[in-house]
DNA sequence: CTCCCTTTGAAGAGA
DNA sequence: TCTCTTCAAAGGGAG
């Protein structure tokens, strides 16, 4: 099925960071075809978020089956779940979206993404709950690979000690039975899944991404890091993930596809594809996702009731945060180009900004600066990122990756100038020079 | 070694 | 209620 403006509506609420596919340019046709209008798009992904979640009953006309599988699966996550609580180990021996429409879902799950450890733990858990920060989120795993039964989730690990105590006593009934599914490399095996042998390409050249592996290996892989040198450190306190959103388990699925047709290896430029991507599924196809974060969601829910995204934050950019409030410490003024001027007034952004890079003028100058940059705004532009060859690399080297992007850039060019030129396809890509040039006059012409 | 980049979505904070 | 910010994954690139 092509695109559902799918796309286009969420730009709505989307945030200052202009995408690329925002501005694709038959956007407006394809509103049309399908009379859609953002504000429906927006209710549709909502729908999507809480069709099942807040009116299971109400199924909408278009999509009867794809909601009736999200149902079914729900209904059998919740037996699951049960079970999760019941009995930590039962869980593990069925899949988990058996009959549902998941089952061909590639996700596998083998460990607890939720829980980070910066450092190997040297928790005093006895069995070592060593978490890969890149860990598989806990529902994938429950579809495993050839709906084989792991047979060692007996063996699996429990949370950790401390983390029990950061749930508190609400958590604490819990713990003990929560689904021993938490181990598994780092960079797991959660990528790559049997189903995408829809990859055309055997493609060998994914390193980061091993094959299949059965769970065995896998944790026993897992557990290494363990028995190595770095457990003397100062135990660092397991951090709780937030549960992945839709986009997130879809780009965890899949990534190493788009690496291997598209033989990229940046992930900023492949994220950037899996983005144009996402926005070209179908509604069924986004709604799966939907209905699986929404599991993510209340699985995470459940296993850490006391959670709030709140308890990372300052976690990982704080550097960055403080860095930025040095330089703008007024906290009223606008720290970006766009939140200042505006989608309307692209031609007073800064360069960077335009490129949907660092504002360069308002997180410096407080928000002073009394007049904009030239329209063109090239005496501050910096250099295109290494990300935005690459984009242009696979819009112009790529072709499995182009199918949902060819028509975007001439959008992009219409409706965000700025976007468009990031669109632009350089045929040699060679010359950042070459490309900033094409850039900045695609972007005066638009403006 | 650490941060940046890039994507969408969820959640929290503040106005 | 709305807007803004942060974080979730990923891994090459840059400093």
């Amino acid at each position: 099925m092509p695109q559902h403006n799918s796309g286009e509506e969420d730009d709505l609420g989307a945030s200052d960071e202009m995408i690329a596919f925002k501005d694709e340019g038959d956007q407006e046709e394809k509103i049309q075809e399908n009379a859609f209008t953002e504000s429906d798009l927006a209710d549709l992904k909502s729908s999507l978020v809480n069709e099942s979640e807040i009116n299971p009953a109400n199924t909408p006309v278009d999509h009867p089956e794809a909601i009736r599988r999200a149902q079914d699966a729900q209904r059998v996550y919740q037996e699951k779940l049960s079970d999760h609580m019941e009995d930590g180990i039962k869980h593990q021996e069925e899949p988990m979206y058996k009959g549902s429409g998941y089952s061909s879902n590639p996700f596998l799950m083998l460990s607890d993404p939720y829980l980070s450890i910066g450092s190997v733990s040297t928790l005093s858990s006895k069995v070592p709950v060593v978490q890969p920060s890149h860990g598989v989120h806990p529902l994938t795993p429950l579809i495993p690979f050839n709906n084989e039964p792991f047979s060692h989730s007996s063996h699996s690990p429990h949370l950790p000690a401390d983390l029990n105590q950061k749930q508190g006593a609400h958590r604490s009934s819990q713990t003990p039975d929560i689904p021993p599914f938490y181990s598994i490399p780092p960079g797991g095996v959660g990528q790559i899944s049997p189903s995408m042998g829809c990859v055309s390409s055997p493609s060998t050249k994914t390193p980061t991404h091993p094959p299949p592996q059965t769970h065995t290996h896998t944790y026993t892989t897992f557990l290494k890091p363990h028995s190595e040198p770095k457990k003397e450190k100062e135990p660092k306190k397991p951090t709780i993930k937030k549960p992945l959103n839709a986009f997130m388990l879809y780009m965890k699925e899949m990534r190493a596809k788009v690496i291997a047709e598209c033989t990229l290896k940046e992930s900023a430029a492949i994220n950037q594809i899996l983005g144009r991507r996402w926005h070209a599924l179908s509604r069924e196809e986004q709604a799966k996702y939907y209905e699986l974060a929404r599991k993510e969601r209340q699985l995470h829910m459940q296993l850490y009731p006391g959670w709030s995204a709140r308890d990372n934050y300052g976690k990982k950019k704080r550097r960055t945060r403080e860095k930025n409030q040095d330089s703008s410490s007024d906290p009223g003024s606008p720290k970006k180009c766009r939140a200042r001027f505006g989608l309307n007034q692209q031609t007073d952004w800064c360069g960077p900004c335009r490129r949907k890079k660092k504002c360069i003028r308002y997180l410096q100058g407080q928000g002073r600066c009394s007049s904009p940059i030239s329209s063109d705004g090239s005496a501050i532009d910096s250099p295109p990122s290494p990300v935005n060859l690459l984009q242009s690399i696979e819009n112009s080297a790529c072709s499995s990756c182009t199918l949902t992007n060819t028509d975007d850039s001439a959008q992009s060019e219409k409706n965000f100038p700025s976007s468009a030129s990031e669109e632009a396809k350089i045929p040699g890509h060679k010359s950042l020079v070459s490309l900033l040039d094409l850039e900045e006059s695609i972007a005066v012409k638009a403006t």
